[in-house]
DNA sequence: CGGTGAATATAGCCATGGCTATAATGGGGT
DNA sequence: ACCCCATTATAGCCATGGCTATATTCACCG
């Protein structure tokens, strides 16, 4: 049938790969749409806390662009999943856990993020771009984009 | 020195920026990953067409990894949003509209992937991480994005 | 010490995108 | 011509992540 014509190396034009192959990749993508709200939360978290040393359901809402008793819904989920700890009427605090998730997430932001910079997209771009990307980006393609990053500014001023 | 910007984020306390620019960055993620299903299928179901003329919900299934009736909801979708034409018990076409979608998505990916690849990815990774990246590439990122990857190409074989 | 306003908690709604189970249908083989 | 079975349609469930409206609680000030 048309699988086993798709199966075909030879016969496969570039762009169409084994369908088990195709699963893989959109369940990945899938797994990174899943865990990017958590990520994001728990990375603005910490960029609360660092900056102004609290972090509160409004502030949070404020800069997510969602409504408070959203953010309050999520918080209990990342209780649940115990990144971090709420203490009733006040703000949230990070868990061993959700601190460990918050550095990686930022890293990984962050690389992201000056790497668009260094291809010459606007700030305004990168900034945006580096929020959807950022959750998306394997191990490997992070330390490629680090590699080229290094690379890229040991030629522009050494 | 390079390395230890990309080594060292979290060392670096980000300056926080207004809430306002948040907000912008978090709603662009969001509407990103909305569309990214729709693009997904629309994209699948191009390349389904293109290689074995005929897109059936079984191949869609099979190549997406979810169940057959999931994507008969998202085909309805899909005719509503006039981007797909169903004939009853029949393989679904893409509307005008549709091939339009596909089109773009499919350049998109292309270039993204293609450009994983010149960083060093392996094909495996660049095929992955570029399904999840893809639906978050500004159309100015994606210029950058093609303008290095000719620069590669030029410096590779000139 | 009480009242008031801001922050938080809670209840209940909706859309999306998954799933399983099962009914309806159409095409191909005998 | 007919029946089988692969395919599609439909029904109904669940989790996620949004929302509004409203109740609670805290903290501060008079």
């Amino acid at each position: 049938m048309a699988d086993r014509i798709a199966a075909l190396p030879s016969l496969m034009p570039p762009g169409l790969v084994g369908p088990d192959v195709h699963v893989a990749r959109f369940r990945q993508a899938r797994a990174g749409r899943r865990s990017a709200v958590v990520e994001d939360y728990v990375e603005l978290i910490a960029d609360l806390l660092d900056h102004s040393g609290a972090a509160r359901q409004v502030d949070i809402a404020a800069r997510l662009g969602v409504a408070q008793p959203t953010v309050a819904k999520m918080l209990k989920r990342l209780h649940v999943d115990a990144l971090v700890v709420q203490t009733p009427y006040r703000g949230v605090a990070l868990t061993e856990a959700g601190r460990c998730l918050a550095a990686r997430s930022r890293a990984r932001h962050r690389i992201v993020e000056d790497f668009l910079l260094s291809l010459g997209v606007s700030a305004e771009t990168a900034r945006c771009d580096a929020e959807g990307i950022e959750h998306h980006v394997s191990q490997e393609t992070l330390d490629a984009l680090a590699r080229a990053l290094c690379r890229h500014h040991d030629g522009a001023a050494p």
